[in-house]
DNA sequence: TACCCTTCTGTGATCGTGCACAATAGTGGG
DNA sequence: CCCACTATTGTGCACGATCACAGAAGGGTA
């Protein structure tokens, strides 16, 4: 009943619009109310009577329409949709497992929302201001920065445009002005090196990230106060997460203190690193030096022997971000999240 | 000059308006010219004067405007973006390593393009529907289908709403009707196993991938090719691209076949399990038995000894998928690339 | 009956842009 | 002097939704 097509129109017989996507006057007019009814359903479905309900919710299965989305953000303004902004240079991000688990997670929960992710990448100063033109253009509701440094321009950058942001890890030098989803780095590395006590290790080393970063800075923190008095500055080396800096780091130990029995390395590629110096050594893994990492990633089990880390729960973290960049964007305040790391125990220790 | 504001508003005096976006209007207003000029400006400059273009450059600078998308979108209708459509099961994506690089590329592709990338993940059928529904209605201009399996419902499922598509990897059963990017795997499974024989290995087995997908089924049939005579039945198990796969299938080989002295593994995560069976079985790598895999994925150089591999051109794999992608859009017709895949020679033949 | 309140519905205005079309000015040929 | 043609510019309309507002229907109270 009341099939009936718009009369009037000047016809070419039966269907006259061949594939034309339904817009809200095509469900409105199919379930014989006003656009306005129909927009009221949409977004909420106060003040509309159960009978109009029932008759626009079918018009929409009939009719297969889906809001137009470009239209929607237009008039209200809101994208629907959050960036995911990667701001690493290259070489490091193609090395980096970590980054891949939290960007799954952050796209599942969107789409959950029925919002889409923005992958956008800022390696360059140049990509840098590309990025954050496009995201005070509006394309975007807010930000979910991947790695930040301390005092990094790009967060300022964003800030200084009032894009909304939740930062992964804490941000450094803007702890209380910018939301954030962390790990709990100085716990996890205290878990570690407990752990490595527990082993009887008594010189336990470590291979630090930058120091500009808080998984860097916090990491090395937690180490020290777990070792107290134990703690010697001559162990402990730095490196810039990568395999071959961890590599480095621990030839350089060697060098200075040969009667290391443990290593904790802030990452699992730089104990990678540390696990071929060792064997180059002819250090046997764990019988002459253990070794710990830190990310659990997928590299970990793929090691030889398999490595002990500190498990990140990526799958939260993402879940996490999202859910408080919202809020945020809902004006919600600034608040910040910490999640636990979890040890996990292979050969290596 | 002419910092008047338009008159005849109310007043809240000097600064009436804090921060609005600035529109083509302002643009227009500011150049002394209409918005129709301005737009063609934007739109490729042609029929506008050098006047007017000077006059409109430097509104366009003093004012800071930048288009805005949702309006634009909504008028032409086309979206400026494209989707990366992931569409493995959860299990595998976390551990594969491979479409890591791809998203990357991919990603700085369309910013060089003032394009954006949507990241879409579809798991389970729920969300294949989801996801289709989203694209079909108008969010993107078509889709990088990264995963895609014979008669893969997905695939059909987007040619049947018409999403243009270009499928990373020859897609089976839809060679000629979808465009494809993807590395020549018979070619390069052909140059791993010349490579094995040139180091005097003689039986040389295969772990494949699944054979429902280009690179499970072309890779087996470039080994099977370049053996010629000496292929053999009983030296080609199945894996499923996993470590565990890898590592199940190699007991099962041994168990099959005593004196295998080479295997090319369809994937560097099957490699690696490949190995460490054969380190459990006592068998030494290379000396015994040679391992050589695919992908070169940051995993085969963590492993012991490193993995001799395929390197995938993952770059301009990207890059081939954006540009043939936009053509198809743009009413181009169906073309396939395919790239070569080149051997990278570590300790492990 | 008159009035207000609540609940529901329809209509006009608006967001910022591209596009078709008309209008204008300048140029050269007949 | 008129016409055709090109180069350039301005203007109305449409895209598809939300939102504010006004109006209608029904019920209770003075």
């Amino acid at each position: 009943m009341t099939m009936n097509a718009t009369p009037g129109t000047p016809g070419s017989g039966t269907t006259e619009a061949p594939k034309r996507r339904p817009t809200i006057n095509d469900v409105a007019e199919a379930a014989g109310v006003s656009r306005g009814t129909v927009s009221r359903y949409l977004n909420g479905g106060k003040w509309v009577s159960p009978d109009a309900q029932e008759a626009i919710h079918r018009a929409i299965r009939r009719t297969g329409y889906r809001a137009n989305q470009h239209a929607r953000s237009l008039v209200t303004g809101r994208a629907n949709a959050l960036a995911f902004l990667l701001a690493e240079p290259q070489d490091r991000l193609f090395a980096d497992p970590t980054y891949t688990p939290l960007l799954r997670g952050a796209a599942e929960a969107l789409t959950r929302r029925q919002m889409t992710l923005n992958l956008l990448v800022a390696s360059t100063p140049e990509e840098r201001e590309n990025v954050v033109a496009y995201m005070a253009g509006g394309h975007v509701d807010g930000a979910m920065l991947i790695s930040s440094h301390e005092n990094d321009p790009l967060l300022d950058l964003l800030l200084s445009h009032g894009i909304p942001v939740v930062s992964c890890g804490l941000p450094l030098g803007r702890t209380d002005t910018v939301a954030s989803v962390s790990v709990d780095e100085a716990g996890g590395a205290r878990a570690m090196v407990a752990h490595l006590r527990s082993r009887g290790r008594r010189r336990i080393a470590m291979i630090t990230g930058p120091l500009d970063q808080p998984g860097g800075r916090y990491r090395l923190q937690g180490y020290r106060e777990e070792l107290g008095a134990d703690f010697d500055e001559a162990l402990v080396a730095h490196g810039d997460w990568g395999r071959e800096s961890g590599s480095a780091a621990m030839t350089e130990l060697l060098a200075r203190a040969g009667d290391i029995d443990a290593v904790f390395a802030a990452s699992d590629a730089m104990a990678a690193g540390a696990m071929a110096t060792l064997r180059r050594a002819g250090l046997r893994v764990p019988d002459d030096v253990a070794v710990g990492g830190f990310d659990d990633s997928p590299l970990a089990v793929n090691l030889d022997p398999p490595l002990t880390t500190m498990h990140q729960p990526f799958d939260r973290i993402s879940a996490e971000m999202v859910a408080l960049l919202l809020e945020t964007v809902a004006g919600g305040e600034i608040k910040s999240v910490i999640l636990p790391a979890r040890l996990v125990v292979r050969a290596s220790t």
